[in-house]
RNA sequence: GGUGGCGUGUCCGAGCGGUCGAAGGAGCACGCCUCGAAAGCGUGUGAGGGGGCAACUCCUCCGUGGGUUCAAAUCCCACCGCCACCGCCA
């Protein structure tokens, strides 16, 4: 949800901004007009609500004898807050309806354009050679036995795998470093919800343009989640914030759920793109003036752990059309799959200034009053597909992988992952 | 899943049709006292929205949503949540 008392001050910045993102600069218009709507409605429901307050109290103290007229008098003004009500009501709804279809602004030094205008911001170790012909990590995976994808799709479905033996030492590994990383640098360690109610949904903007995307449990109307993000997010909603406590930083783990349903045919091998993997997010909650800078330490700690894992990556300005429309900004890391020969993303980081925390009603207390706080994420593993980038990445010809040194105290000390026999 | 109880401000807790945005206490802030602090005393202390230069004033909010009534924190219904006991169970 944008600001509107910013929306009604410089209209012109939010149409430039829904054009940089592709988005109908025209919304802007029409909630202008709805917002005009809603003043004059609770304006007009406000007068009769006080005369008819002012109209009940006077009954009280009133001689018996002039009381049925006044009742009657009562009961009039009664029908027509009623009715102001409910103009009140409808202008509200579709205030509501006008706010949510804007995207937030965008930074200005985001880059302008599509999917293929994305800026890359710095390329960090080097892209490997091999001297041998390299496995993708399908094969590395059955090699290891560390990945069974048939199996994962007779009993769940496409799309779905057995992490075995070494994969799921792996995801335990890596989730400990991250956790572990994570707390050394402040953060709350959380184990997080994978089933939200509808508002938590709602409230992070999963239900807009994403809809689709999102597994719904019909029988119980609640919601499995595509990110611990939704349950970090609404964690605090309603909530007023101590000032004292931010930044107030959660490193969040749970299972993630996406029903990929635009995507039939893309990235259909391995686990690169799957219904269900695991994901240590970040979570931060800042004064609305360290949002940026927030966004910068998000991402230092994003490429911080790729660096640990020895993957080469490359870190991407994502443009304005590109960007969720939570988001003001947002910088993707991605890294080297060599049975791709190209970069692919692995971690994600976006700046979501107070759009979510409007809709959340996430406040923090300033000399002012309350005021929405500013909210960010970035991933900080995505393990399946970790997992494919490391095993990719570090393989030898004779089809081990070489494990690299930070994960190493993590997986017993074990240096390499050799092929089952 | 069954039965019973309960949901009030930062917290505890009273209120159970009108005088209640809400007693009392704790906490917090400021002041007095003190060399300083504690204790003590005094004053203040919810949020959102509208109007006014301002003093101030109006509207909404007592889990959420409906309903009854001229009038609801208070009565009725549904939902959500919490607690207790029973059943079942990892």
């Amino acid at each position: 949800m944008i600001d509107l008392r910013a929306l009604r001050e410089a209209p012109d910045q939010f149409r430039a901004s829904q054009t940089a993102r592709r988005a109908d600069p025209q919304a802007i218009d029409v909630a202008l007009a709805a917002e005009e709507r809603r003043r004059a409605a609770v304006t007009k429901a406000d007068a009769l609500r006080a005369e008819s307050n002012t109209a009940s109290k006077a009954i009280q103290s009133a001689p018996a004898d002039e009381r049925p007229a006044m009742i009657e008098r009562a009961k009039e003004l009664k029908e027509s807050v009623k009715a102001a009500e409910v103009e009140q009501d409808e202008a509200e709804t579709a205030l509501r309806a006008a706010a949510y279809a804007i995207a937030n602004l965008v930074e200005p030094e985001a880059p302008i354009g599509g999917e293929d205008d994305a800026v890359v911001i710095e390329a960090i170790g080097e892209v490997p050679s091999y001297d041998f012909e390299v496995r993708d990590h399908v094969q590395l995976g059955e090699l290891l036995g560390a990945i069974d994808l048939e199996r994962g799709a007779k009993v769940s479905g496409s799309r779905f795998y057995f992490l075995t033996g070494p994969g799921a030492l792996l995801e335990l590994a890596l989730v400990n470093l991250a956790m572990e990383q994570a707390v050394a640098a402040g953060f709350v360690p959380v184990v997080a919800p994978a089933v939200v109610r509808p508002e938590a949904m709602e409230g992070t903007g999963f239900l807009g343009a994403h809809a689709s995307e999102v597994y719904r449990l019909e029988a119980d109307d609640l919601y499995l989640v595509g990110t611990s993000e939704v349950a970090l997010a609404a964690m605090h909603s309603d909530e007023i914030l101590d000032p004292a406590l931010l930044p107030r930083r959660y490193a969040g783990f749970s299972s993630c759920f996406r029903r990929e349903a635009g995507s039939y045919g893309v990235d259909t091998r391995g686990i690169i793109r799957v219904h269900w993997f695991d994901k240590v997010e970040m979570f931060a909650f800042v004064p609305p003036e360290d949002a940026q800078a927030e966004h910068r330490r998000l991402l230092e700690w994003e490429k911080e752990f790729l660096t640990k894992l020895e993957l080469p990556f490359q870190v991407v300005d994502i443009a304005t059309g590109d960007l969720g429309s939570s988001a003001v900004r947002k910088f993707d890391c991605e890294a080297w799959f060599p049975s791709q020969g190209r970069y692919r993303e692995l971690t994600s980081t976006s700046n979501c200034t107070t759009f979510q925390s409007r809709r959340l009603g996430i406040r923090y207390r300033t000399e002012a009053g309350p005021a929405p706080v500013a909210t960010l994420n970035g991933t900080l593993c995505a393990i399946a597909r970790t997992i494919a980038c490391l095993l990719e990445v570090h393989q030898q010809a004779d089809g081990s992988v070489r494990v690299p040194a930070a994960l190493r105290p993590h997986l017993g000390g074990r240096e390499v992952i050799e092929p089952a026999s």
